[in-house]
DNA sequence: GCATTGACGAAGG
DNA sequence: CCCTTCGCCAATG
């Protein structure tokens, strides 16, 4: 059987999936955020106890981009509910195309009554 | 191996 | 009220 082969540059994502990373756990809540709604990265990181993390929370999303199934990056956004991983997104505009797509209005790069789309993991998961 | 940065957040001046 | 600093943890230089 075939073994390892030359590494893909995917293929660290796939490293990621196969060991239980604090990555993982963050795909994991962002793939449950309903549809329509949003949530921050300081609230996914305090449902998984590290809200002090918040930033690991962003860099996981990073890994998002090449995780399986996908994450809805998207529907994280930071404490001000701007889109502040918009630019991450490619095309950038995508991210805010999603939203609108979800009924989320987006002006000037931040989300339209954002606490009324908020999501909170820690509280409708029942922490 | 140390210094800097980063899709955050809360606190301090 | 706006700007700066610290904390958190991991990745990158």
């Amino acid at each position: 059987m075939k073994k390892a082969k030359s590494p893909n540059k995917e293929e660290t994502a796939k490293d990621n999936l196969n060991k239980h990373s604090f990555f993982e756990d963050v795909w994991d809540v962002a793939r449950q955020i309903p549809k329509g709604r949003v949530t921050s990265y300081g609230a996914v990181a305090n449902y998984l106890g590290t809200k002090l993390s918040a930033r690991m929370v962003g860099w996981a999303m990073n890994g998002a981009f090449h995780a399986r199934p996908k994450v809805p990056a998207h529907r994280v956004v930071n404490r001000n509910g701007m889109l502040s991983g918009k630019p991450h997104f490619s095309p950038p505009s995508r991210m805010q195309e999603l939203l609108e797509k979800e009924k989320i209005k987006v002006v000037n790069d931040k989300i339209v009554d954002f606490e009324k789309h908020f999501w909170d993991p820690a509280k409708e998961l029942g922490l």
